[in-house]
DNA sequence: TTGTGTTTTACGACCTCC
DNA sequence: GGAGGTCGTAAAACACAA
């Protein structure tokens, strides 16, 4: 059978308000289903057993489906027109949930089956929940990056400022080697010692202090503005 | 043409609310 | 208990590359 014909031939049908759903047990492609599997359809009287309708393989016999439909009269599933979809769209945006007058009302506007109006509303909310959850996703994940990238710069500034600070080091530890090998009782001898000593006592504690204790890049202005931007994210 | 991935329609199972 | 919701999924319809 030729699907692509069915198609037109099920819109055609929808234009002209010739439409063979009624009901949830009446021709539509469930029942084909149901009469298949010899079971009633879910959720009516008996004890709430989890069990699978039975379907169609992807592999079974078009010819077969296609005589199955021709000979019993039964169109199967179909794509709603494109003023049906703009209609129930614009549904949609006013609003999602769908109470039973509104349904019934629509569903009437549009020459469809109440339940297919239900249907599409269920199908329509949950693609605009994955949508929602994608866009959350992406939100997110862009945040992660900037994240991960102020983390990176801020790693090379401390590789940055530690060699720095290696280098400032070691310049006081050849300016403080050299004032100890001069003369001590020149006339600039005092001037000299205080200086060589003042040298000691930074090169000793506080570097020490700095860099364990304390991290020095939070002394850097880079780092203090860069604080109140993350701050300003968060807010 | 055909294989394959995506979208659309529909349903069963289960849950919540009144 | 019924109506209507979500969730997961089948299967038809469709798009498109190879």
């Amino acid at each position: 059978m030729d699907h692509g014909r069915l198609m037109e031939e099920d819109q055609m049908a929808l234009g002209s308000q010739v439409y063979p759903y009624t009901t949830r047990t009446q021709t539509s492609q469930c029942i084909i289903v149901n009469q298949i599997d010899g079971s009633s359809s879910g959720g009516e009287g008996s004890k709430p057993v989890k069990r699978r309708r039975k379907r169609r393989s992807k592999g079974s016999s078009a010819t077969n489906e296609g005589d199955v439909a021709e000979i019993g009269g039964i169109l199967r599933k179909r794509k709603l027109t494109d003023e049906q979809v703009n209609m129930l769209e614009y549904s949609f945006g006013n609003e999602h949930k769908l109470e039973s007058g509104r349904k019934e009302k629509i569903a009437g506007e549009l020459g469809l089956d109440p339940r297919q109006v239900a249907v599409w509303f269920q199908n329509r909310r949950a693609r605009w929940k994955n949508k929602k959850l994608e866009e959350e996703y992406a939100k997110l994940k862009n945040h992660h990056d900037a994240v991960v990238l102020r983390q990176c710069q801020l790693e090379s500034q401390v590789l940055k400022l530690s060699e720095q600070l290696s280098e400032a080091q070691n310049e006081i530890r050849k300016l403080s080697e050299r004032l100890e090998e001069m003369p001590t009782n020149s006339s600039s001898s005092s001037l000299s010692v205080e200086a060589n000593n003042d040298a000691q006592f930074d090169f000793e504690l506080a570097p020490e202090t700095n860099y364990n204790n304390i991290p020095f890049y939070m002394l850097d202005n880079n780092y203090l503005q860069s604080m109140e931007y993350w701050d300003g994210l968060y807010v």
